[in-house]
RNA sequence: UCCACAGUAGCUCAAUGGCAGAGCAUCCGGCUGUUAACCGGAGGGUUGCAGGUUCGAGUCCCGCCUGUGGAGCCA
């Protein structure tokens, strides 16, 4: 006798084990019944034939409803016609806990519905397949990283003032220093961090309070930030390229099942090869142009505009040399024109929109102090961010990885709230 | 904050201004290879809330609430 999990049944063709998990569903024919058993692993057919079984155990069917849980005992076949494969030909069927009715029924349900039960809805197909390729995605994130020599270089949630001083931050009391800050980026800690280990990534939960209510916009999101130091523009492309590849490559080597369920197109991800294109944001408003769409040179891109620039490439586009004014105070300004920042997002194709947004930092100590004036920042918030300019200043760039943007684009979905197991949104904080 | 669309049975949806309906789910019965099984039967409604027009409102008008996705902002 085993005790094993559906994921290991092809090993056990022909041998009796034992199962347990939870009812996906059942279908009788009078003297023969099928109950679906799901235990986190996959799905097995368990065959109840009346001739061959006690009336007791025969009977446990009747009482089994959706998802309650229960154990089995039987001997595994292949079979076509099961669905998962595999079916199991009970010799003992027991009950653990009877379900009450459940609310997620094998037909369709709206939004709404599924995301107030959300507790319960990750327990369904579609739902375990995009979070087991979240879970693959996040790993090679991991992998990548410390395969590279890069250290894991935490960074706070509280923080004293705004990264960035442009978006709306979520706001706390804290004791007797004043209010606090949820980080909205841990990118300035990892520059810290770069100095003192070289390459370092940054990898935490990030907040906006901004009231966004698309499809691409949590308030609480993950977020990867690798900074390196030495590393200029061009290498932090290569990095984001390289890295990007890696994350896509992985999931095909992992997940061809789940992306099989949720019914993604292979194809398209296959494409995902180095080299990616790189174009400039004068060449990208060319593009727009070409397209006749309107456009005011200097601004920068919205939605709709990012699928017309991406629309054309079968793979991520990197974008690089915004215009200054409409980015971060830290990013460096292109030495060649003084009015582009060197800086570099990277649009998913398919229309997903930015998944990476990046830069080299300046690293001039009087430059950047002007900088944090010209954008009217507390400068003692920024005091010890400028001491990194003050203590051995090096070129370095780094960018942020938005986690469920890429797994929204990797799966094909619509919205990025099935990304994650509770979405986060300006209208949702249960479950 | 602005724009657009939606709200009817537990769920998903129908109903020219004229008797409130179907499928699924639930309950009862049938079936020895089912595949979102199937077949027969039963129960299930303050049509989001409040007002108005009308002989008559789920349907038309006004206000509000809730939801959806889009703009702005961004990953």
């Amino acid at each position: 006798m085993t005790k094993t999990y559906i994921s290991d049944l092809s090993k056990l063709v022909g041998q009796e084990v034992e199962l347990q998990g939870w009812l996906y569903n059942k279908r009788s024919s009078g003297k023969i019944r099928f109950l679906i058993l799901r235990d986190g692993t996959g799905i097995a057919q368990c065959v109840l034939v009346k001739n061959n079984l006690s009336e007791e155990v025969f009977n446990t069917f009747d009482a089994l409803t959706q998802e309650s849980s229960f154990k089995v005992k039987g001997v595994v076949k292949q079979s076509d016609k099961a669905p998962g494969g595999f079916e199991l030909e009970l010799s003992d069927c027991t009950i653990i806990s009877v379900a009450q009715e459940y609310p997620i029924t094998p037909k369709e349900h709206g939004v709404e519905f599924l995301a107030d039960r959300r507790h319960l809805w990750v327990r369904s197909s579609r739902q375990h397949a995009i979070l087991r390729i979240r879970h693959t995605i996040i790993h090679a994130i991991r992998e990548y990283f410390d395969s590279r020599g890069f250290i894991l270089f935490d960074a706070p949630i509280f923080t004293p003032a705004a990264c960035e001083g442009t978006s709306t931050l979520f706001e706390t009391d804290y004791f007797e220093l004043g209010k606090a800050y949820l980080t909205q980026s841990g990118q300035l800690y990892g520059e810290a961090g770069a100095m003192a280990f070289g390459k370092v990534y940054v990898f935490g939960p990030t907040f906006r309070a901004e009231k966004s209510k698309t499809r691409r916009h949590l308030t609480e999101f993950w977020m990867v930030e690798p900074e390196v130091a030495f590393n200029d523009l061009n290498d932090n492309m290569d990095l984001a390229e390289d890295f990007l590849e890696f994350i896509v490559q992985s999931v095909l080597k992992n997940n061809m099942e789940d992306l099989k369920t949720i019914e993604r197109n292979i194809s398209k991800l296959e494409n995902v090869k180095k080299p990616f294109p790189r174009i400039s944001y004068h060449e990208a408003t060319e593009i727009l142009k070409r397209k006749g769409i309107p456009f005011d040179y200097g601004n920068d891109f919205g939605a709709p505009d990012e699928t017309a620039i991406s629309e054309d490439y079968d793979r991520p586009l990197i974008v690089h040399r915004y215009p200054s004014a409409v980015k971060a105070f830290y990013m460096k300004r292109d030495p060649q024109d003084e009015t582009k920042a060197l800086a570099m997002d990277i649009l998913a194709p398919e229309g997903y929109g930015e998944i990476v947004g990046g830069s080299q930092r300046e690293d001039d100590y009087d430059v950047l102090l002007a900088r944090i004036k010209e954008h009217e920042l507390p400068q003692e918030a920024f005091d010890w961010y400028l001491d990194l300019r003050r203590y051995g200043s090096v070129p370095h760039s780094g960018f942020g990885l938005g986690v469920e943007r890429t797994v929204a684009w990797i799966c094909g979905i619509e919205h990025v709230r099935e990304t994650i197991p509770f979405a986060r949104m300006i209208y949702r904080i249960t479950p």
